[in-house]
RNA sequence: GGGCCCGUGGUCUAGUGGUUAUGACGUCUGCUUGACGUGCAGAAGGCCAAGGGUUCGAAUCCCUUCGGGCCCACCA
């Protein structure tokens, strides 16, 4: 038995199941973007997901669907649309996702077939995240999807690199880092979070030199003692005048420091002196960089002390560590007391742990040096909405050199050698995907210092930024195709979430700047984060998320695209919530019974006389579709979706509809009255799918082929109406208060709707005289 | 401590100087009206956070206070 076929006639509801008789027809609608066009192009540079674990949460499908809605409304308007489909396979989390995956280790496990499981994990996971985009009928380029860990991507990574290395914007260093031991690597600035941990804090006593006195200090990171390199109090603090310029003796350790006055030293926290160690936190770095003391390095990179901090702590662990040495200095009778208080503690955002500041020889590029033309650029650049630039700028202000170098197994690898006789890096030629902790050197390779001929390959791999910062050059074939990327970069557009401006905006606008030393779009679309039902983020170490495939199937992609974009604002946050859900199906609902209405009459082509009811509703959709047609330009797509609900529900369905609903079925109306009824009742829908089809991609299509034309609505353009007179929309107002009032006499007297009664049409409203009369059946 | 953003009916949300402030969800009342009960019609509900100022006129501009969020710095 074939099943019936779900038409506009038989079905009265819109559901998740008439969208999956169609959805494979919609995603293989061709969008393919082609060079050779006269139209204008506009093209995003869209932000590769994560593949980092399971899949997505509703905030960023929400996010996707705007981010199609933008693509679509383009290609609408009339653009050749660029719109790429990527894939972010780099880095730490996968390398989590997979060590949990398989019960492994990273540490004993082999880095080819560490690599390879990865590898597995993405391939599985990517999977998962494309058929969530290809279920609410995402319009990219699924045919070119890329992916950051092939070996095209790497070698762009790797060329910039290069291409940087050689204009001297690479610099190599030891400096304190950022340490994460979990991960094993060095950590951007960008990935620390606080957190306000209980901690003690010791007071203890270091004796002064040649004196009975001793001095009180108050420290976090007792552990750290035997690193300490000067202890400084407030120059305005009276009651360590007396110690200034004195040498001090650190207990148990019996080595001396000197005690300065310094601002830095505040008087009114703990005993008001402050011992500096390498390093306890970023402080301590300034201030040995500014006093120019000599740094002794405790901790080691497994997180354990090594032998400057003596036979009694060696080995131990940081935290086991400092009970110990609490332990030794309470022996020593050096401990005055213990304090517990709330420590604000950087944490690396990924393991969760405190971060450790440990000396590690890093590259780095160089950031400082051309901030200030980079706060230029941002300044340049349009953001939408306007107010998020300010957290671009207050970045850009206090941002610091950037490490790019990682130890740890899944990312591009940095494509450097060193010459195994003097230690020279060795740099390869830009446009070849290198893996040098497995591969030599391309042949022939001679050391430039020493002439050597045998290289050792660099183990570590860069920061996962480094790639996805260069995502623009990418798309436009920076490396591989001269005339594309000519004619494709700049880009137009850079949508992304307000959670990642101070890393991949913020980033890309610095790479890009140096290898092309311009901005990489002309705008960029910052949109804010979905929140839980309780207005907190949702993401995935916090467990909150809601899964958008359960809400597609129950809802439709359609409702949740319309909920998606007509919830806030570009810019703002929006949170969840299952009944506004519901609203935007009983939107498409409303819209599908519409639909159902007009189907019952015949097409009407041909323009006849308009009638004064028919040009009202006319020219209001001119009105609305220039409001529309506006707002897409502008990159909102919030506007278009409230006003079309608006306008179909409050003006088209209740006034227009009922207005002329005698005339369609031709009841008391001459043919021409009833030709004008048809023609309207059909440009006017037809204009308003039109202007939902970049939304809710699914039902206009549906009703476009059933009621207008075998080629879809996806294929159609939209473009605004000149200017026209606009008096008759206020007539129009004036009609609308009328039926109202009506419509409370009625109710007021008890009777029906159908029921007959008696009032006078005012003058102004004599045109609609003849609908009015069928419709409130006025005697 | 510094910066940025925000504060509109129970909830969410438009609205940046001009008549009775937008819409949605929810609430209440009535209704099978030729597409829609996931519907239709109607209603209640807001001193636009508070105070002051600019203006003929302020939800809208300025200042102060209070409250919320985010970011930066600092917290040995």
């Amino acid at each position: 038995m074939v099943e019936e076929e779900k038409t506009l006639e038989n079905t009265k509801n819109w559901s998740r199941e008439l969208e999956k008789r169609i959805i494979n027809e919609i995603n293989s609608l061709d969008f393919t973007f082609s060079l050779n066009t006269e139209k204008e192009i506009f093209s995003l540079d869209t932000p590769p997901p994560y593949t980092s674990g399971r899949p997505w949460h509703l905030g960023a499908a929400a996010q996707y669907s705007k981010i199609d809605i933008l693509g679509r409304s383009q290609r609408m308007l009339g653009k050749e649309v660029l719109f790429p489909v990527g894939m972010d396979r780099n880095g730490i989390p996968v390398e989590r996702y997979t060590e949990k995956k398989n019960g492994i280790s990273i540490k004993d496990t082999s880095r080819e077939e560490f690599i390879k499981l990865c590898k597995e994990s993405l391939d599985e996971l990517e999977g998962e995240m494309l058929d969530i985009l290809k279920s609410f009928s995402y319009s990219g380029d699924f045919k070119n999807v890329y992916r950051t860990d092939s070996a095209s991507y790497r070698a762009l990574t790797q060329s910039t690199f290069i291409e940087m290395w050689k204009k001297g914007m690479i610099i190599r260093g030891t400096r304190p880092s950022n340490y994460c031991i979990d991960c094993g690597t060095t950590i951007a600035d960008a990935e620390i979070e606080y957190k306000e941990l209980d901690t003690n804090l010791v007071y203890f006593y270091f004796k002064i030199k040649d004196s009975d006195k001793k001095i009180l200090v108050a420290s976090t990171r007792p552990e750290l003692l035997g690193a300490c390199s000067v202890i400084l109090v407030n120059p305005t603090d009276d009651r360590f005048k007396e110690f200034v310029g004195k040498t001090a003796i650190i207990p148990i350790y019996e080595k001396e420091v000197k005690i300065i006055a310094h601002s830095y030293a505040k008087a009114e926290f703990g005993s008001g002196a402050v011992m500096i160690c390498s390093y306890g936190d970023y402080n301590d770095m300034v201030i040995i960089k500014e006093l120019n003391l000599k740094e002794t390095i405790l901790i080691d990179t497994n997180g354990r002390m090594n032998e400057n901090a003596g036979e009694k702590l060696k080995g131990l662990k940081v935290n086991k560590a400092r009970e110990t040495i609490i332990k030794l200095l309470q022996d020593y009778g050096a401990v005055d007391k213990i304090e517990k208080i709330k420590h604000r503690t950087p944490m690396c955002d990924r393991s969760k742990i405190p971060i450790e500041i440990i000396p590690m020889d890093e590259y780095y590029v160089k950031v400082t040096d051309i901030r200030d033309r980079l706060i230029e650029l941002a300044n340049e650049l349009e953001i939408i909405p306007e107010q998020h630039k300010q957290i671009l700028i207050n970045w850009l202000k206090v941002s610091n050199d950037w490490p790019i170098s990682r130890r740890r197994y899944y990312g591009t690898e940095i494509p450097l050698w060193y010459c195994n006789n003097c230690g020279e890096p060795l740099v390869p030629e830009e446009g070849k995907y290198y893996i040098p902790w497995k591969e030599l050197p391309p042949e022939g390779s001679k050391c430039s210092k020493c002439n050597g001929d045998k290289f050792t390959g660099d183990t570590r791999t860069f920061d996962t930024w480094m790639d996805s910062s260069v995502s623009a050059l990418y798309v436009t074939k920076y490396l591989y195709d001269k005339e594309f990327f000519s004619k494709t970069y700049p880009m137009t557009l850079r949508p992304q979430g307000i959670d990642i401006v101070r890393t991949w905006l913020n980033y890309s606008i610095l790479r890009n700047y140096q290898l092309t030393e311009k901005l990489p779009w002309k705008t960029a679309w910052i949109d804010g984060m979905g929140l839980d039902e309780h207005g907190e983020k949702m993401s995935k170490s916090k467990g909150n998320g809601v899964d958008p495939t359960i809400v597609i199937e129950k809802y439709g992609a359609d409702a949740f695209r319309f909920w998606a974009v007509s919830e806030a604002m570009p810019g703002s946050n929006f949170m969840f919530s299952e009944s506004r859900l519901q609203g935007s199906s009983k939107f498409l609902t409303k819209l599908w019974n519409v639909a159902r209405l007009i189907k019952q009459f015949p097409a009407q082509e041909d323009r006849p006389t308009i009638t004064e009811s028919d040009r009202w509703i006319i020219e209001y959709t001119k009105k609305i579709t220039n409001e529309c047609v506006d707002a897409y330009k502008k990159l909102n797509p919030y506007l278009p979706a409230n006003k079309i609900r608006e306008f179909i529900w409050n003006v088209f369905a209740p006034h227009y509809l009922e207005l002329i609903k005698a005339r369609a079925y031709g009841e008391g109306f001459s043919e021409e009255e009833k030709e004008s009824a048809l023609y309207t009742l059909n440009s006017t829908f037809k204009e308003l799918l039109l202007l939902l089809a970049p939304i809710t991609p699914f039902i206009t299509d549906t009703i476009w082929r059933e009621l207008y034309s075998k080629e879809s609505i996806h294929y159609q353009n939209i473009t605004n109406f000149p200017e026209e007179d606009n008096t008759i929309l206020e007539t129009g107002e004036k009609l609308m208060e009328f039926n109202k009032k009506v419509w409370n006499l009625k109710k007021e007297k008890k009777i029906s709707l159908r029921d007959k009664i008696s009032i006078e049409i005012p003058q102004e409203l004599k045109p609609f005289e003849k609908d009015l009369i069928k419709m409130h059946n006025i005697e």
